[in-house]
DNA sequence: CTGAAAGCGCTTACAG
DNA sequence: CTGAAAGCGCTTACAG
């Protein structure tokens, strides 16, 4: 009989040692613990469970939990990347809400690069509560079957919970501010992404400007990436009527469009104006500082988690849209042509 | 008797169904699932139990593995911020060795200002089996009493694990490059933050310009942000005898740098050099781009990883240190007098 | 080679 | 107001 032996000395007290400290059952404590005393235990006995619990610093086996409850805890947050600027504080502000409830969430890389596991006991996604999938289509999370998900920055068309950005009434902005300086030939450096996100901000750009007098919209696409974006950039410029204007689908494609600019022995903004999108930390170290739309990425990861989490209580909760601002900075005036 | 409605029906099969579709026991889908069959089960046996399994389509309950084994199969990754561009990279390393292990990774900023959990069953670090903590105080540590832990780029006097960066041959090889091109006034512009990576950084530029005949260090500090580094920079140009060339601890604090020579009238590098630190995307979004020392961030994390699972295994894993690259761009030349 | 059984630490219907 | 008991789905010593 050597049965402590089995498992790993832990020496976590249990609800059980609480229970011997108190002087009750084991079943009192998980109801004062759990909060469902009221009407069933004396207070007396109440706070002389939670004083036990206290000395003895016991904390709840979640994996236990668990296994009663059939839930985890835990909530998958699913984004095409964590290197990029932008998801760094989506998930900041999903863990800032998801803490206040006790949950915890996991992020997870998509598309998944990461290799098969070793083991059977893999992919986080098989004990998780429900996801927050940003910037993702709709149809990626078919493999999830019914898991409670809300799409961050996604069509809002699906049937999903969805909060988002005011992406189009940014790019509207974008637009006008540029109207307003005398721009009319513009050029649209856009992200060769095939998410929502980036088609929203392409159609608003092109309503945007054919509702312009004279209005000229040029268009051309690259990877996110100061590299690909200098290219597509150059592309716009050595157009026989150059755009006087470059709109780029976020910021780091604006630092490329800084890079064509110079190569060319243009000046931002005399020369050329440029703008961004998203307002990361890029956006003032660059040189002039960039003018662009700033997305909340932090509150649209506590939001999206507050959305998630009111799926999970039962609730139908209504999209949300967090409009995006538009910061206007050094790399716009007027085009050379009117100054 | 209505037990059923207890737990919400979460309709996975377990290993008792899997049990019932290949007519064998409970205990022997465990034991083959869980790859301890051999010489216990005839392979007959096993693989109509794998072909049942994979009918099924069954995935091993987490939880109720978890509270049997006392193990959790996560980890806790512990990082300062996830907004700064070097530590979504780390992340990504981490998650991908982990994911190899059946191992979960749940990041935590630290210092901890999610504010308190409403409910008791709150912070992740109640379920974990070991943390991998980049650029922490060793101490800092202590709150998580014996739990396996893996310092990165960390002071490695301490007993724990690390894996290190060569940060010091790092910051040689930049005073070796500036030295060479002739410069000897060197400004630090450091970061001000009590850890030892920026400790042995300054360490190491004190000690190299030292050695350099006619050498003269002076030394701003101030917070990783551009602006914050712009003032420190300011401060450094504006002496009597001004540097000219500015070590910056980091990247972020090199665009600060930047931005305090524009301001002066000085270009980089004809009047001015600036070097980085970590390489992250922000040094070639810059315009010169910035010469700066590479630090593997993703394979920090890798190897952090590998190590940690290491030590959960029992090891004893010796330390590691990956080495940094001196990468050379536009933002370096030789100072003006000598031009 | 295979199965019955104990037990991980919880939550909660049920009986007093 | 309180406790004894079942059971969540696993792993593993033990008995055949």
């Amino acid at each position: 009989m050597r049965r402590e032996a089995q498992v790993p000395a832990t020496s976590r007290p249990t609800s059980r040692d609480v229970a011997h400290e108190a002087g009750v059952s084991q079943s009192t404590v998980s109801l004062v613990l759990g909060g469902k005393w009221t009407g069933r235990v004396s207070p007396a006995t109440a706070r002389g469970v939670r004083e036990a619990a206290e000395r003895l610093g016991y904390r709840p086996n979640q994996a236990a939990r668990n296994l009663r409850l059939g839930t985890t805890r835990t909530v998958l947050l699913m984004v095409p990347t964590l290197t990029a600027p932008f998801f760094g504080p989506v998930h900041t502000g999903a863990v800032r809400v998801a803490a206040r409830h006790g949950f915890g969430v996991v992020a997870y890389v998509w598309p998944d690069d990461t290799g098969p596991a070793d083991s059977p006991f893999a992919a986080p996604h098989e004990a998780i509560d429900g996801i927050l999938a940003s910037s993702m289509a709709v149809d990626a999370l078919a493999r999830f079957g019914g898991t409670p998900a809300v799409m961050l920055d996604s069509d809002p068309a699906g049937s999903a919970a969805t909060v988002g950005f005011g992406v189009a009434d940014g790019m509207r902005a974008i637009a006008a501010h540029l109207a307003e300086l005398g721009h009319r030939r513009i050029g649209h450096v856009a992200a060769a992404v095939d998410q929502w996100t980036f088609r929203a901000r392409a159609q608003a750009l092109a309503g945007a400007v054919a509702g312009l007098p004279g209005g000229v919209l040029s268009r051309s696409t690259c990877a996110i990436g100061v590299t690909p974006a200098k290219d597509a950039a150059a592309r716009l410029l050595a157009q026989p009527d150059p755009p006087t204007a470059l709109v780029c689908d976020d910021d780091l494609i604006a630092a490329g469009a800084y890079k064509a600019a110079r190569a060319l022995g243009l000046d931002v903004p005399s020369d050329l104006s440029v703008t961004g999108f998203d307002d990361v930390l890029l956006a003032t170290a660059l040189e002039p500082e960039l003018t662009t739309v700033r997305l909340p990425a932090e509150e649209l990861g506590a939001q999206g988690m507050a959305v998630l989490l009111e799926l999970l209580g039962g609730g139908r909760p209504a999209r949300r849209v967090l409009p995006g601002e538009l910061v206007v900075r050094g790399s716009t005036g007027p085009p050379r042509a009117i100054r």
